[in-house]
DNA sequence: TCTGGGGTCCTAGGACCC
DNA sequence: TCTGGGGTCCTAGGACCC
């Protein structure tokens, strides 16, 4: 029997920020984009349960919680020093087992199979990993158990905040079909559309949909769908390392169709990806401009080169992308600069 | 009311090669 | 009159996650 744990930070960048200033604890605080009096364009990063409790939340845009919020403590993203949090907490974790995923800044997989016997252990020892993620990292963390990835993060979801919760196999379908099916793992808005108007609206429901419908519908996915619902999730533990990419991104103030200021704004952007690929000791291979418009419409427009570890390259080529793409009739919202076909500098030296 | 930034994976058509 | 088949790379778009 498997037993696999997800460990999900709270609140994690705002609970970061409440150890330099432990005072934020009793105020509404939220890390996000620059509020700028109502007129900021970013959304809320991650915010405390005070300022949840005002009705803000993650995604909402920032403008917004301003205006519930005015008082509040608007903070900017620090993200290297989440990044160092995040490593402190994942060699916490490492201690407890070999097999261990890191999922994102602030979540990630242990498989503990091999340190437990039974339901017993497994809460006593997620105890002791949150303890000591509390007591030496100083941060809270959420814990959901199960015997396979999907349950325990939907586990750990209802654990939240500061739980700890386990879902026995028993018990595991019970626990998933009850559940609306957008909380799925792997459906989102568009699929969950979809599904409710195939006439699925618990996850227990697509559970006992027709496979050949679902496939009809989805392709492969539908499979995947019919699995996922039944609980069936066989995917392993398993720490991934390689970056497939690296990108920066940056959304003006005001939508602006100015050629100088975009372009600027690529150099910006195309240094900063060049220094992560050069700190990183990386190559890359492919250079993709991405245009978001006023309307809110998306082009990605990309070209591949000689891999290099240039970071001159990188805006040479991003720079020519939108001269030879940008639709000169609308203004830009967003624009963002990535590398993708990365390989270690090292080996990417012997093909020379 | 207005909608970020950093990622991953999948699909599909066309080019190109054998 | 009918115009291969398979594999891989490139580009673009879309869905999803945190």
């Amino acid at each position: 029997m498997r037993t696999i744990m997800l460990i999900d930070m709270d609140y994690f960048f705002v609970a970061c920020e409440e150890i330099k200033r432990p005072e934020l604890k009793d105020r509404p605080t939220i890390v996000g984009a620059d509020p700028k009096e109502g007129r900021g364009r970013g959304v809320v990063m991650t915010c405390n349960y005070v300022a949840r409790k005002l009705g803000i939340h993650s995604a909402m845009p920032i403008s917004s919680a301003y205006r519930m919020a005015p008082d509040a403590e608007f903070l900017p993203m620090d993200y290297p020093y989440y990044e160092r949090k995040s490593n402190e907490v994942f060699g916490i974790i490492k201690d407890f087992s070999e097999k261990t995923e890191q999922v994102s800044i602030d979540e990630f997989f242990i498989d503990v199979s091999s340190k437990i016997d039974n339901n017993k252990e497994a809460l006593l020892l997620a105890g002791k990993i949150k303890s000591r993620i509390n007591s030496e990292a100083r941060l809270p963390c959420s814990v959901g158990i199960s015997d396979t990835k999907l349950v325990a993060k939907m586990a750990c979801e209802s654990a939240k905040p500061d739980g700890i919760k386990l879902v026995g196999k028993e018990e595991s379908l019970n626990f998933i079909w009850q559940l609306p099916v957008g909380e799925l793992y792997g459906v989102g808005a568009k699929t969950k559309e979809r599904l409710e108007k195939m006439g699925y609206r618990t996850i227990g429901d697509l559970a006992k949909a027709n496979i050949m419908l679902l496939m009809k519908e989805f392709d492969s996915f539908g499979i995947e769908l019919h699995d996922l619902s039944n609980g069936i999730d066989p995917r392993e533990v398993v720490e991934n390392y390689e970056v497939k990419s690296i990108s920066k991104e940056y959304t003006f103030d005001r939508d602006t169709s100015k050629d100088e200021e975009i372009i600027k704004s690529i150099r910006k952007l195309s240094a900063d990806v060049g220094k992560e690929i050069s700190d990183k000791r990386l190559s890359y291979r492919t250079v993709t401009v991405k245009l978001r418009y006023m309307d809110f419409i998306e082009h990605l427009h990309s070209r591949s080169i000689r891999p290099t570890g240039k970071s001159e390259e990188i805006e040479k080529t991003a720079v020519e992308l939108y001269r030879e793409n940008v639709e000169k009739n609308k203004k830009v919202r967003k624009i963002g600069v990535r590398v993708s076909g990365l390989q270690d500098y090292k080996n990417q030296k012997l093909l020379f």
